[in-house]
DNA sequence: GTCTATAGGGCGATAGAC
DNA sequence: GTCTATCGCCCTATAGAC
């Protein structure tokens, strides 16, 4: 393969996630990525800082999209049904690229505790970001943290909802989401 | 120092607290705490699978007591008013053994990500566990798993506030907390 | 692009407790 | 003797430094 192939780090996605469900996240090696997607080690740690973030390099983007949705937010809406707003229109937009590959990368995530953590710290940051995006303009620090947290958690729960059926109205699971946690969280 | 002193677990843990809190979790190594500890760095391997481990130690053990206060709860409690008992209770106990580390610790995690990683997924491995032991008997499986994570918020909450304080009485911040957090999730 | 330090683990040997 | 904890040696892969 060419030294100068575009789009390297397309190539570099695709390759780990079809290595990833093949034998698994720890069988395969940074340098077999970086072969079967015709570059070599160097750059694969060029695109990524390490081996996990292959698999979440699209985080940043979806995180700014969050926030930009938040700050044109209604000053009307509550925190929680803002940071649900944002989300589910973020996730929309997003959820169109990846209809053939959230069911593989969920996967891939399931069965390896190290990515499942990543994607944890991934939401985290999330989070904080909802969080300072209310806190600004909206709320105490603490209850922004918890509205954001909720948010997040209805989010997490919404998302695995659609890789299991991606024919799925996404805003209709972040209201279902959401209706459940409220409930959970204020029993009558 | 000879080959048998006892406790070297315990020996593990403090040398790795000290020489994180002194020089960072990243600028020390795996050889330096088990030399401090006087022991092999392939001991420390066989006491902790990861270098990350050696920090989160006893929460196994408290993951395990949350679960036993959650079966003993009065069946009448709601969800979540259960977990929030169980892990107050669970709290309250190893709190008590942990006033001097506390700090320390929290410093040590919150300057490192990936020990803030580590400590997010035994938050959603200690989330599960409430997920399971609510469901059995209680509520669907997503209501319970909703009514876990909240739950697990509150916590995470009322544990920084107490290492900030630990003078404060546990089971009242974690009422705070739990007030705070309704209020964010169910605004009227 | 090359080099190196460190994480992490496999395996068998060994030192002590019982 | 058994059983368990520790150790020594050797290896690979990650990740960062130069």
């Amino acid at each position: 393969m060419g030294r100068w192939e575009p789009n390297a780090q397309e190539r570099l996605q695709h390759a780990a996630m079809t290595l990833f469900l093949e034998r698994g996240y720890t069988e395969v090696t940074v340098a077999e990525i970086a072969e079967r997607a015709g570059v070599t080690k160097r750059t694969f740690f060029n695109h990524f800082t390490d081996k996990r973030e292959v698999l979440f390099a699209g985080a940043p983007a979806f995180e700014d999209r969050v926030v930009q949705y938040l700050a044109e937010a209604d000053d009307g809406l509550d925190a929680i049904d803002a940071a649900v707003m944002a989300l589910t229109r973020a996730g929309t937009d997003l959820l169109a690229n990846y209809v053939e590959y959230a069911d593989v990368r969920r996967k891939v995530i399931a069965a390896s505790p190290e990515l499942h953590e990543r994607n944890l710290i991934k939401m985290s940051s999330l989070a904080a970001a909802i969080t300072r995006a209310l806190d600004t303009h909206r709320e105490s620090s603490r209850a922004a943290a918890f509205a954001a947290q909720a948010a997040v958690t209805v989010f997490t729960a919404a998302y695995d909802d659609w890789t299991e059926d991606t024919t799925a109205e996404f805003d209709a699971l972040m209201q279902e989401s959401l209706t459940c946690l409220r409930k959970a969280v204020h029993p009558i």
